[in-house]
DNA sequence: AGCATAAGTAGGAGATTCCCTACCCGTCAA
DNA sequence: TTGACGGGTAGGGAATCTCCTACTTATGCT
């Protein structure tokens, strides 16, 4: 679990994992079916592996996805705690859409989160 | 508002939008200090008006701020929406760090979401 | 040992990103 | 109307992304 404190660096390497259709895709895939080894993910896809290899490095080094080495496969496993710093990088935007839904959105668009009480 | 069915390429764009450190700090500015022309969000970056220009088009074309004519300024403006997508998107993994809180994590990881009640 | 399989790395081509300088367009003020 | 100002567009260069084919590494099977 990473602190409050956002590092840029890893705020980038998060968004631009997402960036991807591809990349989201594989996460689905392991939220829906589970942990699964590489070859079972490449199925999904209309890529070659090694294409596949390094969009698994990418959501590796973002630190959403761990892999855990079975025989000479690679189960590789979802890892959900840089989504739920994204949720906390949300939230501050969170009464953005809230209030505009009560109908208040064109009052605190123009006023500073400062004055708020 | 858009729908609840997944546009990839307009997914794809906030994202990409988002995957970008001065882009997010303009949302922070436009979050924290409402409405501004570029010049006033411009004094915060070092970075030329033009390429901040460039920016501002990245974040119009995945909807997340508008502008609005003043005279010969352009007024920037936060636009939710795309966030409220976002934390749509964030939903269905939010179990995988509730879960682990619970301790249930490892036996979740290894149970597709349709097995579930 | 010898071969097949799972998956990563190397290197390269083409597209895209992000910054720059130079220039253009619209608006306001003298 | 002429100039200055706010801000966008054009075009270009360096870096990065995303795909490919070829090759390497490690493991398991016979």
């Amino acid at each position: 679990m990473t602190t409050t404190g956002a590092d840029v660096a890893e705020e980038d390497r998060v968004f631009a994992a997402l960036a991807n259709a591809t990349r989201r895709e594989v996460l689905r895939l392991l939220r829906e079916e589970g942990p699964q080894p590489v070859q079972t993910l490449a199925d999904h896809f209309d890529m070659r592996r090694p294409s596949l290899s390094e969009h698994l490095k990418v959501l590796r080094e973002a630190g959403l996805v761990s892999e855990q080495r079975s025989g000479r496969q690679r189960i590789y496993r979802l890892e959900a705690a840089p989504l739920a710093d994204l949720q906390d990088w949300l939230h501050p935007y969170e009464r953005f859409w809230r209030d505009r839904l009560k109908g208040l959105g064109a009052l605190l668009d123009r006023m500073p989160d400062d004055d708020r009480t």
